[in-house]
DNA sequence: CGTATAATTGATAGAAATCAAGTATCGTGG
DNA sequence: CCACGATACTTGATTTCTATCAATTATACG
């Protein structure tokens, strides 16, 4: 891993990270400056390198490039549990156990800056919007979770691929307005397979299945929806959209603390 | 749904309710009595009801019995997600989509009371330490959905029973010092397998075998671990550790608000 | 005591893994 | 610029696991 002299976040990269926090509501000018508050020292990984293995806490705000966090099981084999895009926090799952169960990994050249828990506590105590709004993120992760586990225990691996590819799709959009149904998507078809559960082999037979029927295409590290109507049929999700929460704390922080 | 007189919550059933949160750190009584506070109406469920179906956005902290949440896959077949033992607050994950994806069931009979999202608001604004375990547990129950996950995804049915008792061995244990090797399970063979991701049918099968090999025992909603190490092995997991965070903000809460 | 639900067992079918072998693509150094 | 090696992709044959179907027995409950 490579460390770089800290860089000024620069307002397109700007705009692509504060996405996901902003997909709630709309942060005001304060609000963004807590964020960056946050920012610690900023790291470059390459292309599968480990970002943070199982038995640390640190963590990371992802700022350019793909990552994941994976499971590795027992007999040796990995599940990829969520492609993570500019904007998403990597680690915050490991805060609550001892010995991490995931590994966050590179999955393209990236880019991140360090957050320690240290700071969340911070937030907490003197950011409680902000803290909600994290709070309100891990939430969705774990609705996004839980509907990836109902696909992987009752759906088939065509029905899994195709729900796969819509929410990557419906991700990439929030911080790439222009995502229409076409986008960059450098994974592999192995790492397809160890987000869905299948084989390699297997997530190619799928992949020839969605392009010999026209629904979806995937061509040098750039995926195709041709026929989005089929692929949620197929699926059988619905779009994801979030709440308008009414309840967070107010803007400003209740009191300006000794 | 049956709706009953507020009644205090006794001593023996309040220990239950607070087994969760105070598995990170200590409470102190100011904070127990700030998590009361959050004590709505109570509610009761009959086995079978749903608490709170896909399309409403309360909260309930489960005080007695067993419940579950749920996933309905577009062909009508159920994948249950988590059973929840009391101490649980249901319905978290709903709070960051405008539909939530999951179903709450009651398993048994059960005691809930109700939690406004106002009332989460609440406690971020003036309970950051309260607010700050909850965002522990929602992430500790992320830890557990990737490894389930995982499972799912890489291990065979066998792995994920071992692992399933396993870790519903160690939640109960949380609530009751007493469960050692035997303890209450009431789901059915159904249940059990609508959680693995596997048919009534086959859960008959792996419970035989567990029979067989005189590793586990289900008998009269009483589950019996005869060999833990062997039931480790095959499940291939370690045994859960939440971590003990130097983070989080002080006891009190920082201001008396006005 | 009868009825509904749950558990059990056996036979067959289907989905995906595994094994094996070959082809394409890409980055890199000569 | 081309050759080489590594990685990724593609395809077919076989095996394994789990679902489905069907029928029977046990258990719980009113």
């Amino acid at each position: 891993m490579a460390i770089a002299p800290g860089e000024e976040i620069n307002d397109e990269r700007g705009r692509k990270v504060i996405s996901r926090l902003a997909g709630f509501v709309d942060l005001d000018p304060s609000e963004v400056q807590q964020l960056v508050a946050l920012a610690g020292r900023e790291y470059r990984f390459e292309r599968g390198d480990i970002i943070r293995s199982e038995n640390e806490h640190d963590l990371y705000l992802l700022i350019d490039g793909w990552a994941a966090s994976a499971v590795i099981v027992e007999d040796g084999s990995r599940q990829l549990i969520t492609a993570n895009l500019p904007g998403d926090i990597l680690g915050l799952p490991g805060l609550a156990v001892r010995d991490p169960v995931d590994t966050v990994i590179a999955l393209t050249d990236v880019e991140v800056i360090g957050i320690s828990p240290r700071q969340i506590g911070e937030a907490f105590a003197h950011s409680p919007r902000l803290a909600a709004l994290m709070f309100l993120i891990s939430q969705e992760e774990r609705s996004l979770l839980m509907e990836r586990l109902a696909l992987m225990g009752q759906a088939s691996a065509l029905t899994r691929l195709s729900a796969l590819i819509l929410r990557m799709q419906e991700r990439h959009a929030q911080i790439d307005r222009n995502t229409d149904a076409s986008f960059f998507m450098p994974l592999t078809q192995r790492e397809l397979g160890e987000l869905i559960g299948v084989t390699g082999v297997h997530m190619n037979a799928l992949l020839k299945e969605l392009r010999e029927r026209g629904i979806a295409v995937i061509k040098a590290r750039k995926l195709t929806i041709l026929d989005r109507d089929e692929l949620i049929r197929i699926a059988g999700v619905s779009p994801w959209c979030r709440s308008s929460p009414s309840w967070l704390p107010c803007p400003e922080p209740p009191v300006e603390v000794r």
